[in-house]
DNA sequence: TGTACATCAGTGAACGCGCGTTCACTGATGTAC
DNA sequence: TGTACATCAGTGAACGCGCGTTCACTGATGTAC
């Protein structure tokens, strides 16, 4: 079939296309709880109950704006490796992978929260989001199996106890590194988001105020201890 | 005045504490964004009006609530430092204390996200929750200082860059101890939130399954990179 | 090419809900003389 | 010890708000013959 899409199927997925939109253009002015569908379908000049042709629930609507929202981290988080910078610094990389991650947390603090603050009460995320909240996780993991593949990974200790859980996650994310490393990929990944957390969410208030040295001065250990190291030799 | 405290004076203070402790128990319930005074109020048997003459405002019920757990998680906190362990076992109690934090927050999950999740939308914390809020930093200090006292403390490098940031915050929190150190310190601070936050808040759900494993790995880990070590020899 | 029918976006009214806060009041407790 | 007045906890009605969701409907767009 040759013919372009008709004027109903495009006009559906523009008017989509706007209430998410609108509704992001809410959540970063108000925050997840005051998000809500009349609101969204005044300011789009339509009736409340017209959105429910285009989404369920207001939660459903909550689910595409998540989604979305693990999109833009993850797609900043992935672009942030593509300038060529100094290819044998695992390290570097890896910090301004991090630095991306804070720099969009920053500038989108509500979509930040509904991410990683506190859980929406009485919704539970489906499983269309399990993909996209991977995709941060899975940059450090990238960068880590680089400094892996050109021999600047120095395996950490690995005590008996932590030992299983470490080769679980192994087999589960990335079974060509080492269980150690895994592991500490795993905990530097939630404490990465506990050091954006503090400051996003105002911990940090009066206290910090050169917040990027902090930050950098602890992702830059946490690379560290999960043993990425500077390449010496190029191969 | 030798005079016992009046039926009025008795009976508010009684009132007071029962409205706290029904507003606690709807919060442990169903989280912050449901706590309502006229539900309070139904459940105490009180018309909802009546409540104003406990708390002017539903946010001044919040901040109330919101001391509390500080104190809550701040005493369990200095409690678990109380019983007679291996007093040169300094990263030892350094772990101790975060496993007495992660213990509180699983079992009081939307008290933590009171304190440590997304902010309340239209809610900002008045100065009187600064004190209680300090006391877990407080308790970390106080194992370092501890460690420094009987020299098993090892300075880690400080950058040029977090040089400045490190002596303020030294300065403003621990003069005694190196800014190094208090540098490391804050940052350990704001990771221990984030393994409990990825805990709590279900980030960790169907991927991390012995969760206590990787915590005691990771913050074993912030212990020694802010240079607590065992003690060599009793002194 | 024209007609009959099916699809579906959007309307407008309504249901039922719960909330924070104010206000004039009643009646019990406390205080000063 | 008794009386007059002040204080204050709690009542009940009301104000004004906004929400998610349902439902019978109109009218335009698309499709099959």
């Amino acid at each position: 079939m040759t013919t372009i899409r008709g004027a109903r199927e495009r006009a559906r997925s523009e008017v989509t296309a706007a209430i998410k939109t609108e509704a992001r253009r809410q959540l970063a002015a108000e925050g997840a709880a005051k998000l809500s569908l009349r609101a969204v379908a005044r300011e789009l000049g339509m009736v409340s109950s017209a959105l429910y042709r285009y989404f369920p629930s207001r939660d459903d609507l909550l689910t595409a704006l998540i989604i979305d929202a693990y999109d833009s981290v993850g797609s900043e988080a992935e672009a942030a490796l593509i300038p060529a910078t100094d290819p044998a610094d695992h390290p570097g990389h890896w910090v301004t992978v991090c630095v991306a991650v804070r720099r969009w947390a920053l500038s989108h603090p509500h979509e930040y929260a509904l991410l990683y603050g506190s859980p929406v009460p009485g919704y539970s995320a489906p499983r269309d989001t399990v993909g996209p909240a991977s995709r941060v996780g899975a940059v450090l993991i990238a960068v880590t199996r680089d400094a892996a593949r050109t021999e600047a990974l120095v395996v950490p200790t690995l005590s008996e106890e932590a030992r299983p859980e470490a080769e679980r996650l192994a087999a589960a994310l990335a079974p060509d590194l080492p269980p150690a490393v895994v592991l500490r990929l795993v905990a530097a990944w939630s404490q990465l988001f506990g050091l954006v957390s503090f400051e996003v969410f105002g911990q940090f208030h009066r206290l910090v105020e050169d917040r990027e040295a902090l930050f950098t001065q602890a992702v830059a250990q946490l690379a560290e201890d999960a043993g990425i190291r500077r390449q010496v030799r190029g191969d």
